[in-house]
RNA sequence: GGCGCGGUGGCAGAGUGGUCAUGCAGCGGACUGCAACUCCGCGUACGCCGGUUCGAUUCCGACCCGCGCCUCCA
């Protein structure tokens, strides 16, 4: 029985799927007009987890997560580029989807355009127009009329007096109310648009998760999920389009992940203080990067800095360091352990990757016990657990060997680093052992580790 | 100002009404030719003040501090 926190209700609830055994879950995905940071990561890696757990407790998961590639920032960053925008968009969604491969993101079932889901927009906003949520200003805008709904605020726990009241949302002359919020924007001249009964023009933001999120998924669905920072406005008014379009639930869980922050504030794109996926991995390898974020929970805040990243790092050395030289037998040919019923009761819990992790140091505290005492089928039995743990959190499925060794730094090649280690046992047999302190401090200096044991001596670059 | 979240050992980070998180760093021991890795052990953490309770870090209330949203942002 899985346990998640629902914005909507703040508390954690028993997920009860609609359908029996399936899961339908919509996550926003990226404006596409740069790279993705690390908050975007965040995101991606939650809920990435998230479709992995729910697939490994048998669910069958529909995970949508669209992608928005018209929106005023992309226009205005084409522009500057002087390039059409589709080939702007069309390079950052390649780049997003490098970035996800090497985080260990495993693709959505659907990823939707906004562009190419106009027809749908179009026939949301009209629908909303006949019902009266919506109106046609003179100027060729639509807007999304909040008052018309009731439940406005039901998210957020914000009031609409006190919205209104807010000095913040600019009077604008076209909007019959301040708080209401644009469905569909008129294009000037030279603008990309596309046609529609209220003259040319390209959708507003909200309407195009409600317009594609239905589409997919159906009126009702069983989770949506985005960051933090999308909670309000973005979630409440697509709740108020969609419930006004359908009349009915819009979304039965609402999931929302911790913020990023640096130097204690959130990494954002106003603030310009954000990292940047791909710079991050010019320093660190993937799965570290994606190790730190599993890490905590992912509804808290995290703070990105050199030496936690290291840290995390470190940690999963050692993780790493126990599979090495024990190749695991088929997940199937070992039967649930202890630590696998350890591991999903602390997972069931609103997903407790930080909890389920320290069932991974103990699985691996396990294999060097066995294998120092020399129980090495035990310690085959227990990586075989870590591993198929390890998957469930998209980590530990490199060949140890590789994890250590791929590092990009050094000059040695594989060949003269084990010439090298040979050269050294040579030195240590014939009891020279300042010669064969020479070659591992030679070593040392090109970034080359060495660990010993009974087996013999590996390396590692650190 | 409104709404929401949080303050855990040197650091990171789970969790719980009454033995244990876990990791990193540190210290002592084992292993080692010496190291590294690994193993064993160690350090009386729960913002402050009241209350409930046989007992509270965990529940309740007040306070202090931090953060987020209220405008585009994952």
């Amino acid at each position: 029985m899985i346990k998640i926190y629902n914005t909507l209700t703040q508390q954690k609830e028993t997920f009860t799927p609609i359908e029996p055994g399936k899961v339908r879950m919509y996550v926003c995905g990226m404006t596409v007009y740069d790279y993705c940071h690390l908050g975007h990561a965040r995101v991606l890696v939650a809920f990435d987890v998230v479709t992995r757990y729910m697939r490994n407790r048998g669910y069958d998961v529909t995970y949508v997560r669209n992608i928005t590639d018209i929106d005023d920032k992309i226009l205005r960053r084409a522009e500057e580029n002087a390039e059409p925008f589709t080939e702007l968009t069309d390079r950052m969604i390649t780049a997003m989807h490098e970035d996800e491969t090497k985080l260990g993101v495993l693709s959505p079932s659907a990823e939707p355009r906004a562009t190419d889901y106009i027809a749908e927009i179009i026939a949301m906003i009209n629908t909303l127009i006949e019902s009266d949520h919506a109106y046609a200003a003179g100027n060729g805008d639509v807007y999304f009329s909040v008052e018309s709904f009731e439940g406005y605020g039901k998210l957020s726990k914000k009031k609409l007096e006190d919205l209104l009241a807010g000095a913040r949302i600019d009077v604008h002359e076209a909007k019959r109310s301040p708080a209401d919020f644009a469905l569909w924007k008129a294009a000037g001249d030279v603008e990309v648009s596309w046609p529609s009964p209220w003259g040319n023009g390209r959708p507003g933001w909200h309407i195009e998760c409600s317009a594609m999120s239905t589409r997919c998924l159906g009126d009702t669905f069983d989770i949506h999920g985005g960051g933090p920072d999308l909670l309000f406005p973005h979630h409440e008014n697509e709740i108020a389009q969609s419930e006004c379009a359908t009349g009915h639930t819009f979304v039965n869980t609402w999931m929302h992940a911790g913020a990023i922050r640096v130097n204690k504030e959130k990494m954002s794109k106003s603030l310009g203080n954000f990292f940047t996926i791909r710079e991050i991995l010019d320093t660190y390898p993937a799965e570290v990067v994606r190790f730190f974020l599993v890490s905590s929970h992912y509804r808290s805040q995290v703070d990105y800095s050199e030496d936690n990243l290291a840290e995390a790092g470190r940690s999963l050395e050692r993780l790493y360091h126990a599979l090495r030289g024990v190749v695991p037998e088929n997940s199937g040919d070992v039967p649930e352990t202890e630590h696998d019923r350890r591991f999903f009761e602390l997972m069931d819990d609103d997903f407790n990757c930080a909890g389920a992790i320290s069932v991974l140091h103990a699985l691996a505290n396990d294999i060097n016990q066995h294998r120092r005492e020399g129980r090495d089928n035990e310690a085959k039995k227990a990586t075989t657990v870590l591993v198929r743990l390890g998957e469930i959190l998209g980590l530990l499925q490199q060949d140890p060997d590789g994890f250590f060794q791929a590092n990009t730094a050094g000059e040695l090649s594989a060949e003269d680093i084990e010439a090298k280690i040979q050269a050294r046992a040579d030195a240590r047999k014939a009891k020279d052992f300042a010669g064969a302190d020479r070659i591992r401090d030679e070593l040392i200096e090109q970034g080359v580790i060495l660990d010993d044991s009974r087996e013999g001596t590996s390396w590692r670059r650190g």
